[in-house]
DNA sequence: GCATTATAATTGACGAGTCAACGATTGATT
DNA sequence: AATCAATCGTTGACTCGTCAATTATAATGC
């Protein structure tokens, strides 16, 4: 039994939907916009990063970058400079500010996950997370 | 082996870019915004709606569901006009050329979806709906 | 009957991403 | 060395969604 084309676009609908919900809440519930979050994340672990190497890490526009950067740098979460060594690369660093703001996050990020995949069982979510995976991988290549 | 939070916050990542890539290649490839598609083709579904009806199938703000119909009205595949029996409500109809337009995307809707889901099995597939969609009404428990 | 409350739709202001155009810097070619 | 191409970042214009305020209509209570 075949599944209907009808099916899967509701897959599209409800990834949207989740896409939505989680943005928003996360968002509600540690201050800060998840993408931001992510940025700051992103930076912590890696040390330094240029903005390009940023665009990658996160999946989107660079001009989306500039902007999210010139929002955490305002809130001194984040400074910039540019790369002696290439003048046309900004390397971006996280602040004692921005490093606090994270594990302030924290707290709030866990108990937001336990909320969310509190439900599922161990199964599920190994289950989840490769199909999710998979569905990413080949929502890539559409790109063309 | 539990999942790390770190694992469970990439979860959200992938699916705002399975998002984002899903949406933008539907438009290229049909023509039509998703979501404009989804309001055509419950309008079909449906024969007619009210706005609000609209809103509560979609899972959209209301705002959008205005903004939309707008559109979808100066390209005239919708008529829009009060509800005699209520005149807060607007009832919404696909037009003939509202019919033709989905008729016209469904050829390449369906190519595209073969391009999403041709590498999973049907196996997987099942699954994939059955997580996805446990992860949507986990999801819609959140809004609060 | 009139005031209050509830429901529908619209509008404006905002946030997050996209794309396309632009500037500045670097690298390559000749 | 001078031009031409490639790279990185910024900006403006756009789409799509949200929320909050507003307007218009209907329903309810006294």
């Amino acid at each position: 039994m075949q599944m209907s084309l009808q099916e899967m676009k509701q897959i599209f609908l409800m990834i949207k939907n989740i896409d939505r919900h989680v943005t928003q809440y996360f968002e509600k519930r540690t201050g800060i916009s998840l993408t931001r979050y992510e940025i700051l994340y992103k930076l912590l672990e890696k040390g330094q990063l240029s903005q390009m190497k940023l665009r990658h890490e996160l999946k989107i526009d660079q001009a989306a970058v500039t902007r999210h950067l010139k929002i955490l740098e305002e809130e001194t979460y984040v400074i910039r400079h540019r790369n002696e060594q290439n003048n046309r690369e900004v390397i971006v660093q996280i602040t004692e500010a921005g490093k606090d703001i994270l594990d302030n996050c924290d707290l709030d990020k866990n108990r937001f996950m336990d909320e969310m995949f509190g439900s599922f069982t161990e199964q599920e979510l190994k289950q989840l997370q490769i199909l999710v995976k998979k569905f990413e991988s080949e929502a890539e290549k559409l790109k063309s």
